[in-house]
RNA sequence: GCCGGGAUGGCGGAAUUGGUAGACGCACACGACUCAAAAUCGUGCGGAGUAAUCCAUGAGAGUUCGAUUCUCUCUCCCGGCACCA
């Protein structure tokens, strides 16, 4: 071989290394384990993008270097085939989403291995075959019947005019993607998976993971832990109550009013106290009209209704304050109702503005209380005379104007309140969860179908085990028609009931795709099992995944399912352990080269194909791996590629210069310090600084008179993980007759690192004068000595007292003088 | 608003128990090779200054012999969540 031609180097590799399997994980292997896993992905008929081939290098590098440290590595890859815009594709062009979702198989499968990308190809899986979906339906079952699976009313995006459900990502501002008009909520009966129960679970074992601090932190603002009190309020004039939640019970002494949500079912039951029954209708009616995304509008007025001739009486001081109905208070968080204390919260002071309620101060911050207390601090807004104060105070502080607790602060009088309540049995501590549970049906077609049959006289009854996979029909119209299209297969919707065999129907809706992402890291470990969704002795054998990479979209949905679906099997015994990825790493996004997201319509997007055409894979892997730190954003850059394929070019020369007689001392301590520090980098992903030190050690080598053939193949060895091609193709060359990436990472000698010389840094008064090289075992008195000859130095110190000398071996020495 | 993460040459980025700021790469300049160009190789490359030296890691303070690194305050940028009581 004369010059890099890598087209033809990387497609014999690539093929080599398919016929002879190396990159196949075995069952039997005695060496440790190591499961290093990629966020598998959704075959889009784009393509691979750049991000794809940054995320699966990475993890490629870390597989190879893996092996080479006698890990015995599962690297596996799969699709998640299931999914909208393949039904999208579908509904536009009649092509079935069969037809395109494998057509993009191909094409990434094609694309994945001209990367060089270490994958074991032998446990691949795609989640729209029915060997797999059987087991998503198995593990719907399985919730199912341990009473984590329930159907309930819900609402859902629906376009009035396409008569159809949308999901989120369709009905984006409320207005409908195909015909542009508003979407409006509906209640309908779904499917839901009972996460809520595991939230402390979820919460708790973040602590177990080596995961992003931004990761975490974004899970446990998810699920929303809180610390408060729910009390019952008497309805002034009936037997009711009205309970409430609040993490603020030192503030009950300002409550000036209570809201309760539109749809708080005590609406229903007061009825008869109401007066102004037609206004609240109403409102009631207004509010259901409302998109999701309008109520939660920020910054939007505060809007309401009064429930004339309802009261409700505050426990604490048996004041009446007046009940009024306001979407802002939510119906499915807390009791569904809310103490309002103006005075102390934002948006019941906007509210109490809005509509002139009185607001009353009760906590007052430190720096009141520093000053003395005039009459107007402490002003109560009264009925006659509403004073609205201009700023509302939300810290924690000092109570005033609350009877018994004056003078406490504000965590103290939670305490005490919550107890007195407790004793008074008029209320308890409680923790509540932002989480809801997860929603999982879907009037889709292209999912998974839940295994669920209707019997007119058995009612509702789940398939059973044996019966499954419930096959996704195939005559099926994809076109809206407002219904779940499976209703409209007639081979699918009309069955006989398990039960009493009398006919029965299915239930047509599918499920949402993260259901069959939440467990495809077990299948990998036994992707061909007809029988179980993996073996116990494949999940122990392999399981929780090691290393788990992948884009920070992920960093809430998919991670808290995956999660959740491992914590239900450790509950119910089928694992040992509870949370399924220990080390989490996500790569950053690339933009284009302008810095922008790349996008089809600002007309920016690269491929991986172009590049690697020009360039070859091998430096593609490269140039990404250097463009900076894997978990930053980083620009595409086609300008700088041009470095990684000179250093790949250079290693390719500098095979001319391998010769036997080397002096090997010269580059010896170089060679030490780059088996060091290329081990650690990869270690801890820090490819770019890795790739450095192998830059810095072909610098070496080039400007040594000669190599030996061993030194170079430890430069090959130490490359091979992030070039595996061109690194192949010269081991090969060497005469090597197994693969390099069979290779043992070579070790290094730490006595070999340490430099036979040492420079020292001078410091007077801490600025850098003079910097002194000495022979690495001299003294620090000879050092002393030595320091305070020079010219530099004396300079700077003549003539003045030193005061203090500061040595730090093999560093500097730093001098203190006066003056 | 809350949570998380950032800010270092012309550019991407190095630098961790606080110890010579700018590794490595790109760009640029000059030189060698060439009829010439490309490629390659060599040298230089934060700013000011002839130099000594001074200034410089978003801004300001503090701790220290010494701060990109630790503490406080602030500005700006990015990401996530967002009426969760």
């Amino acid at each position: 071989m004369k010059n890099y031609d890598h087209k033809t180097i990387e497609k014999k590799w690539q093929d080599a290394w398919e016929a002879s399997g190396i990159y196949q994980a075995s069952d039997d292997s005695k060496k440790p384990k190591q499961y290093i896993l990629d966020m598998f992905p959704y075959p889009s008929g784009d393509g691979l993008h750049l991000g794809h081939v940054e995320n699966y290098t990475a993890t490629c590098i870390y597989s190879r270097w893996s092996r080479m440290n006698d890990q015995n590595v599962l690297h596996p890859i799969g699709w998640d085939a299931f999914g909208l815009p393949a039904e999208n594709y579908a509904i536009k062009t009649g092509t079935h989403p069969d037809v395109s979702t494998h057509k993009n198989i191909k094409n990434f499968t094609k694309q994945i291995k001209s990367l060089g990308l270490s994958y074991d190809w032998t446990r691949e899986i795609d989640t729209s075959s029915p060997d797999y979906y059987a087991f998503t339906q198995w593990f719907f079952l399985l919730l199912y019947k341990n009473g984590l699976a329930y159907k309930s009313k819900a609402k859902v995006n629906w376009c009035e005019s396409c008569k159809t459900v949308l999901a989120n990502e369709q009905a984006e501002g409320g207005i409908c993607e195909r015909c542009k008009n508003q979407v409006i909520q509906k209640d309908l009966e779904q499917w839901f998976f009972k996460i809520t129960d595991y939230a402390d679970r979820l919460i708790n074992d973040l602590d177990k993971v080596d995961w992003p601090a931004s990761t975490v932190s974004a899970q446990r603002n998810w699920i929303g832990r809180s610390e408060g009190v729910e009390f019952n309020m008497p309805v002034f004039d009936t037997r009711e109550v009205i309970s409430v939640y609040t993490t603020r019970i030192d503030t009950v002494f300002g409550m000036t009013y209570v809201v309760l949500a539109p749809e708080h079912s005590l609406v229903k039951t007061l009825e008869s106290q109401i007066k102004n029954k037609k206004e609240v209708e109403n409102y009631i009616r207004a509010t259901e009209k409302k998109t999701e995304l309008e109520r939660t509008e920020l910054g939007k007025e505060k809007t309401g209704v009064k429930l004339e001739g309802v009261f409700a009486v505050n426990p604490f001081n048996k004041e009446k304050v007046p009940v009024f109905l306001s979407d802002y208070v939510l119906g499915n968080y807390g009791t569904g109702a809310v103490m309002a204390v103006p005075a102390h919260d934002l948006r019941d002071f906007e509210f109490a503005k809005k509509f002139k309620l009185p607001i009353k101060k009760v906590v007052l911050p430190p720096s009141i209380l520093a000053i003395p207390r005039s009459a107007e601090d402490l002003a109560v807004g009264a009925k006659s005379d509403l004073r609205i104060v201009s700023e509302c105070f939300i810290d924690d502080g000092e109570l005033a104007n609350s009877g018994n607790f004056n003078g406490l602060t504000s965590l103290k009088a939670r305490e005490k309140m919550a107890s007195w309540l407790e004793g008074e049995k008029l209320g308890v501590k409680k923790i509540n969860y932002r989480l809801r549970d997860w929603l999982v049906s879907r009037q889709r077609y292209w999912g998974a179908p839940i295994p669920i049959i209707y019997c007119d006289k058995c009612g509702e009854i789940p398939v059973p085990e044996k019966d499954l996979p419930v096959l996704l029909p195939t005559d099926v119209d994809f076109r809206p028609t407002g219904e779940s299209p499976l209703k409209y297969s007639k081979t699918f919707n009309n069955v006989v009931c398990p039960k009493c065999k009398k006919p029965a129907r299915r239930e047509a809706d599918t499920m949402d795709t993260f259901v069959c992402s939440s467990w495809y890291y077990f299948r990998f470990a036994d992707s061909k099992n007809k029988k179980e969704f993996a073996s116990k002795e494949a999940i122990e054998k392999w399981l929780p995944v090691d290393m788990y990479m992948g884009g920070a979209e992920h960093t809430v949905l998919h991670l808290m399912y995956a999660r959740f679906f491992t914590k239900v099997l450790n509950k119910l015994g089928y694992i040992k352990f509870d949370e399924p990825f220990l080390k989490l790493r996500h790569q950053g996004m690339i933009l284009a080269e302008d810095g922008r997201k790349m996008s089809k319509s600002l007309g920016n997007v690269i491929g991986p194909d172009e590049i690697k055409e020009m360039y070859g894979a091998d430096t593609l892997r490269l140039h990404e791996m250097f463009l900076g730190p894997i978990e930053d954003m980083k620009a595409w850059s086609s300008k700088t590629i041009i470095g990684p394929r000179r250093f790949l070019e250079r290693v390719w020369r500098l095979k001319e210069k391998v010769g036997d007689i080397a002096d090997e001392r010269i580059i010896e301590e170089s060679l030490h310090k780059a088996v060091k520090k290329v081990g650690e980098d990869i270690a801890s992903f820090s490819f770019n600084t890795a790739i450095s030190a192998l830059m810095i050690l072909l610098n070496d080598m080039e400007k040594a008179p000669s190599v030996s053939r061993a030194n170079y193949e430890t430069l090959l060895v130490l490359l091979a993980p992030f070039a595996p091609h061109i690194t192949e193709e010269l081991w090969s060359d060497l005469g090597n007759r197994t693969s390099i990436h069979l290779e043992k990472w070579p070790s290094f000698d730490s006595a070999k690192i340490v430099a036979r010389e040492m420079t020292i840094a001078v410091q007077v008064n801490g600025k850098v004068r003079d910097t002194i090289v000495l022979p690495f075992d001299t003294s620090e008195e000879k050092i002393k000595e030595m320091v305070l000859a020079r010219p530099k130095v004396l300079k700077w110190v003549e003539g003045k007292e030193i005061k203090k000398i500061i040595f730090v071996q093999g560093k500097l020495l730093s001098l203190v003088v006066a003056g």
